[in-house]
DNA sequence: AATGAATGAGACTTCATTCAT
DNA sequence: TATGAATGAAGTCTCATTCAT
């Protein structure tokens, strides 16, 4: 997979792209089924025809190649997932009168688990070809710190001025908070793809985040 | 990827089996370079064979199956990884006059980062190919539930009654444990594989599991 | 490719056709460029339509097949040139008082390599398609020597009457010529297609045969 | 078609290689057939593999790509014909007690004449593909002129001396030389591929060239 | 135990052609 | 007249696996 089109290229073709014929579509949904369940390398573009009910020829006509059929998947995905996690995301958070780093964190957090729910199977997909590709993992990793590090940085030394976190440089409380919130989604979307996220969950992962696991004297 | 043999057999037969020749060892060493690299998918027996410096035949004549290959370098490593971690390392743990649970788990935390640091790449492919082959992540996850589960939780519970540890139920505790643990295992060897862990990362994460991330009174 | 039409079908169906569209003209533009570039086999009707601006189905549409639209290619130019050198040029030639062979040869060759340099692509698709298909070839070569053979034959018999040329069979001597100034277009608007053909190189070229073919003094 | 190996390398790699199977001289044999009749572009490697009773999967096994099997019939071909032609042949010639340029030209032309009668088919691959591609073409010219030319001027510039040739620029000579011999060879062996070369033609050639660069008498 | 030539199923991809609009 | 989405046959190539040596 030699990827001549960066994100970026790939992201700005999508937004000048006509909008999609049916079998287009039905060759996306398809498509995201079998990469989420099978792996893209484990599925083959006959099996995508089939289950869209097109021919194979129809996937190159529209897609070029396999490899970006997978790009034209993971690409709008992310471009949702990053941005808006950035941008609306915190917005709309700091608007519902948060006025503590629990309240932020529970809201984002829920936020997030939301939308990948919407789209559990491309999540799937996205985290699959990541550990598998070393290109596009290349290529995604920086993009995500790039767009999030900052904002959440931030958000986080506003909460440590106020007192509320603990006095450690906020590079290493990101890393604590993403190593965890990362390791929650993946094993329950991906590892777990039945598992299904109680409200008490989502309790029990703010308070550890918040208190961790030591008693504290009442 | 059908299996016939199940992870017991295959582990019930590496007991009884002959000592490796040279070729064998240089066919698992190739393999699980490349398969860490480029997944198992994207590597091809040609390859190994290459890299081993060894006929194509001589694989097949030893593994019968490319499949087999790989569980033949799965399997020995989470034999280790497992009930080593159930059994020798508990023992140690214990035998070092460890009265906390934070010391207890400082010292787990730390024997497995150095195991896994001994055999980085398997791993990695272990990690990948979980993540890419239903079948065997099916296999492996309740395997890692039996050999785990039980023996943490009763370590939970020890340090519960002894009154260190938050009063919840210890299946959730261990749930965030083994969660954040997982994600930093994930993000450190696999997501960022040239990522130097710290000493300070390690009382990090310590502290962070111990405490959470919300300033306590002075 | 299975000719349906022949050659000379081809040729009074050209007499009557309409006049051709602009997208037509586009579309026979651009099939010349692609063709004498990359050969007949190697160019994709999908590229030619996007050289030409025009829609895939607008070729068929008119041409029906992609093997039709090399013999319209073709067809007009063979037209051109066979009936052409031996009609109009034998008579533009004649006129000009020509009286000798050299003279005669020597305005029929420049005349040629003009026509040639104005339509060079055109030579280069006829000849590399001559030598790839057997079919074109089988159809072409009979109409070269019918339409070409007898007037030229004749000619030499004309100045072998008056002495001027080596006393040999008129075909044996046609052949030496025909074999040398085909050797001479081929090589130089084919197989060098930048070769820019000097005055001093035309010259070269019929002192070389008219020695070759001159009758010598006893 | 984007060659990685010059000319030279494979000519390095093929001297090392190993005897070939008895299945890879039937693919080559099946190939040169089915290029010489139909062109490379139009033969697929199912058909040689057909004709060759061959598993297609042995073709690529073996040879790569379908590139690379074109460039093995035709690298060892010319080298022989090139080296051939500049080493040997001239040796050869020379040691005949030839005294005369047309004694030399006529024994040079017998002997290529020769030369490719005996592997004809191959003959008319490479002329057919040097026309067909431009990049065969531009690594396949120099090579020729590179191993021809200085040769061959030479030779011309030897009999120049003596008196026996016009008194024209040895590469004017040459060329007109080369370009006959050119037409020749591809005419009668490529164009018309049923053609039988009879001494008698042989003997008109030979007096044609002579006549034309022969020096007269003032 | 080891080799490596051979296989053939199946992968991705190309492309001339059709047809509803 | 012109379009371009759709097709499916055919093309090149990959690869796990077998087997005679």
């Amino acid at each position: 997979m030699s990827r001549s089109k960066l994100l970026e290229d790939l992201m700005a073709e999508l937004a000048t792209s006509k909008k999609q014929t049916v079998k287009q579509q039905r060759i996306i949904e398809s498509a995201i089924e079998l990469f989420a369940e099978k792996g893209y390398a484990n599925t083959s573009t006959a099996e995508i025809a089939k289950l869209a009910e097109v021919a194979e020829g129809t996937i190159f006509k529209h897609y070029g190649t396999k490899d970006n059929l997978l790009l034209s998947i993971i690409v709008p995905y992310l471009k949702d997932f990053f941005p808006a996690m950035a941008d609306e995301v915190f917005k709309e958070i700091m608007s519902q009168e948060i006025s503590t780093f629990e309240g932020f964190f529970k809201a984002l957090f829920k936020n997030r688990i939301e939308f990948i729910q919407e789209n559990k199977e491309i999540f799937q997909v996205v985290i699959k070809e990541i550990m598998y590709k070393e290109d596009l993992k290349n290529e995604l990793l920086p993009h995500f710190f790039a767009n999030i590090s900052g904002r959440l940085i931030k958000t986080i030394e506003l909460f440590k001025d106020r007192g509320e976190l603990i006095d450690l440089p906020s590079e290493r409380i990101l890393k604590m908070l993403v190593t965890f919130i990362g390791g929650f989604f993946v094993s329950r979307f991906v590892l777990l793809p039945n598992y299904i996220i109680s409200d008490e969950e989502v309790e029990d992962v703010v308070q550890f985040v918040m208190e961790g696991i030591r008693r504290h004297q009442v």
